[in-house]
Formats: structure tokens, C-alpha cells, sequence
DNA sequence: TAACTGACTCGGC
DNA sequence: AGCCGAGCCAGTT
């Protein structure tokens, strides 16, 4: 199982590793949010959360808006609010969306979490 | 070309 | 309960 999950990421990640995380972080509904291990996870790459934070590092000024103020870490906190330019951005981007942010954590983070393997099964 | 770095996460102590 | 090390991918130096 996990041998074939090797092979398979292998030329799907040919593709662009990046593409795919933000075709799925532009799928978040409005006003939820998501992790990168979830992301990770989605693409097959359980142990890449790492890289998806990267990707979404390198969608500074890409085509279709990718919402990354949705993704955060798995303890709903906006680990990359610095790259949002302004400290304060990440969170007010949230607030718009009716989704509280406390201490750079965002409240409820359970129920608002969207989990691409649950919902795009 | 090798080594370093980073918006992460998990498992072991 | 908190710290440490390892794995993952791509871009930079």
C-alpha cells in the first residue's frame, strides 16, 4: 500500500507539486479553513506539509487568487501571517470571512476545519 | 553539486 | 507536558 503510494505520487508530482495544492486550496468553501497536513495528506504526501507551506509560499501574485489565509497548521494557528506583507493581513482576510481569530488562533478551528479527503472523497 | 532553508507534522523520550 | 530529531519537496546559495 504505501509502496504503490511511492509510485503513484511519483509521476503525479511531475505535474507540479505546487498546482495541486493550490487547485485544492482554491476548492475552500468560504469561511472554513484547513491544515497543510490535510492538504499533504489529500496529495499523498502525508509527510509533505512542509513543501504545501512552501507552495503556498511561492503563490505570491498567481493566477486565480489562492486563498492560503485558510491554510493553517494543524493547531489552527496563522503560522504564516508574516507573509502576508502586513503581520495583520492573514487575520483580517479571516475576519471578512466571519471566522474569529484570537491570539493569532483561529476560534473553532474543529468545526470550521474543511477536510479534503472527507469532503472531495 | 552539496548544503541550507522553510507558511509542518509525527513519534519517541 | 514539552523538547528533539527525522522525513518531505523545491528553490537558493
Amino acid at each position: 500500500m504505501k509502496q504503490s503510494q511511492k509510485e503513484r505520487s511519483r509521476e503525479e508530482r511531475t505535474f507540479s507539486f505546487f498546482e495541486n495544492v493550490w487547485a485544492v486550496t482554491r476548492l475552500i468553501p468560504k469561511g472554513r479553513v484547513t491544515s497543510y497536513g490535510a492538504i499533504a495528506k489529500y496529495l499523498g504526501a502525508a509527510k509533505s506539509a512542509r513543501t504545501v507551506g512552501y507552495a503556498l509560499n511561492a503563490c505570491h501574485g498567481h493566477k486565480p487568487k489562492v486563498p492560503a489565509h485558510r491554510v493553517l497548521n494543524r493547531n489552527g494557528m496563522l503560522s504564516g501571517k508574516h507573509h502576508f506583507g502586513a503581520s495583520d493581513v492573514m487575520q483580517k482576510l479571516l475576519e471578512k470571512e466571519s471566522i474569529r481569530v484570537e491570539k493569532d488562533t483561529v476560534v473553532d478551528f474543529k468545526k470550521l476545519f474543511w477536510d479534503p479527503m472527507k469532503e472531495l472523497a
